[in-house]
RNA sequence: GCCCCCAUCGUCUAGCGGCCUAGGACACCGGCCUUUCACGCCGGCAGCACGGGUUCGAAUCCCGUUGGGGGUGCCA
């Protein structure tokens, strides 16, 4: 069993956003593909066709697609209907599946009348029920022995078959159940290695009962890496958590710091580095050094990832990089990618996420810095009106270079009697607006000596 | 309720019986550097859930307790 060719899935089902969790558990399958040289199958299990929308679908593609987990083969189980109706067919002749017209609240009704745990009591077993309006087929699950499931993370787990119920594996529209087409393509698609997140191992006795059931010999081998949690230690949520993948990419994070990141939670290196690129990760990646207890998605250290990258990026990578999130400001007309290189290793090195490139040096493109009102009220005191006024007449002569600005304007603080930072504090705000920024002399180079008197000269104005 | 999983600093983890006085990273707190911010460097705070065993020796193995999570759908 263990020398079949290495085929694995994920199987996303379209009825949200792509989620963080989702990209993690495909991670870990492409990985171990592209490692065993086998096979990646995406698998789009659109089978409830109440909660699928196509978009979504569009949105599972673009988000493998921007972390770069390209698939070998594609399939959707709403093309697949024949094969699950002949699988159910199959089970009903060979009297392992049976019709049953119970509801929902048939069965709530009858657990609470006895008693007993929740759940399928097994009802119409025996009632020789045929197809018809209102019924749906259920799984005969066996009343004794064990099943058990050889997870190549956490071990064999065993279950009680007596404490599984008789799911339904054809709903009474016809449509087939999760658990059904799950199985049927499973087996049709030869999949060797079944990676999915740890909620799924409480129902995966059901999938091996029922591959066995459909002939298929030896089920594939299990792995279930723990679930991805949020602050309070509960599964990601697509309703109450910030999940979905394309907030990520939208916020200006590297699709290689969020499988970097993604792959962390649960496993490391056997060095223990924990920087690495996804080549090294197909190389070193092994399934029985995932760890099981689940991990927090920490956003704080997703970003500490990402800046350190964003850093590490050549310049002309960080500036591309930069361009599309700086077509989405409001003044993305005034924007100039050529300036912007010019400043681009200043910023680049200041930055956590993308989409903070560009605003943090607005003042370098815009015709008048927008004044953050906290620092102009912390710094325009009155000694800023000397000190505006002396810059303006040191800058006047001198040669227009970061060095010669410096000096410039320090001595301003000599020459007053206040400290450095009291001289150039005032001298910031009224070129960019704000107490805090890229260098500034640098940036006043760029700006020109006219720009930067000018800027001078407004904000002395402002102060009477 | 029942079934299943899990348990090392706040967080992600290393550790798979002696290398542990428990290591790293993020976060946090100091300091240095410095034109602001950031980077960088130096230092600090902080953890084996609890109780029993097994063993010469346990963070590591076993049992129990507690805690957390997942499942229990005509969702996936």
């Amino acid at each position: 069993m263990t020398d079949r060719p290495v085929r694995v899935r994920f199987a996303p089902s379209p009825t949200g956003y792509f989620h963080v969790g989702g990209t993690r558990t495909a991670l870990y399958n492409w990985v171990l593909a592209r490692q065993q040289g086998g096979a990646f199958i995406l698998r789009i299990e659109d089978t409830d066709e109440e909660r699928n929308r196509e978009e979504w679908v569009e949105g599972i593609y673009d988000a493998m697609r921007w972390v770069g987990l390209d698939w070998d083969e594609l399939y959707r189980q709403s093309e697949r209907k024949a094969l699950y109706e002949a699988a159910a067919q199959q089970l009903e002749a060979s009297g392992r599946a049976y019709w049953c017209e119970c509801t929902r609240d048939d069965v709530d009704a009858r657990a609470k009348e006895r008693g007993g745990p929740p759940g399928y009591d097994g009802f119409c077993r025996d009632r020789g029920l045929r197809r018809g309006e209102g019924r749906a087929l259920r799984f005969r699950t066996p009343d004794e022995g064990t099943t058990v499931v050889h997870d190549l993370i956490r071990g064999d787990v065993e279950f009680d078959n007596a404490t599984i119920d008789d799911p339904v594996i054809v709903r009474s529209t016809g449509v087939p159940i999760f658990v059904l087409a799950n199985v049927v393509d499973d087996a049709d698609m030869r999949i060797s290695h079944v990676i999915r997140s740890e909620e799924h191992l409480p129902t995966t006795p059901k999938h091996i009962l029922l591959w066995e059931a459909l002939g298929h010999g030896e089920p594939p081998l299990y792995a279930h890496p723990p679930v991805v949690v949020n602050e309070k230690r509960q599964k990601l949520s697509k309703r109450r958590d910030p999940v979905a993948l394309e907030l990520y990419r939208d916020e200006g994070y590297l699709p290689d710091v969020m499988l970097n990141y993604l792959a962390l939670i649960g496993w490391s290196p056997p060095d223990h580095r924990e920087r690495f690129t996804v080549e090294e990760m197909v190389r070193e990646f092994s399934l029985d050094a995932v760890g099981k207890s689940p991990g927090f998605f920490d956003v704080k250290k997703l970003r500490a990832f990402n800046a350190d990258s964003i850093r590490a990026l050549p310049v002309d990578e960080f500036v591309a990089a930069v361009e599309p999130f700086a077509a989405r400001l409001s003044w993305a007309d005034r924007f100039d990618l050529e300036r912007f290189r010019t400043v681009a290793p200043l910023v680049q090195e200041r930055i956590e996420v993308l989409t903070e490139a560009a605003p943090m040096v607005d003042f370098l493109f815009l015709d008048e810095p927008e004044i953050d009102e906290t620092s102009w009220a912390k710094t325009m005191n009155t000694d800023a009106i000397s000190v505006l006024d002396a810059a303006a007449t040191a800058w006047e002569s001198i040669a227009w270079v970061p060095e010669t600005i410096g000096e410039a304007t320090l001595g301003i603080a000599e020459q007053l009697g206040v400290s450095r930072k009291k001289a150039q504090a005032p001298v910031r705000v009224a070129i960019t607006g704000r107490t805090v920024g890229p260098p500034l002399w640098e940036s006043l180079e760029i700006l020109g000596r006219d720009v930067a008197l000018a800027r001078l000269r407004a904000a002395r104005a402002k102060l009477g």
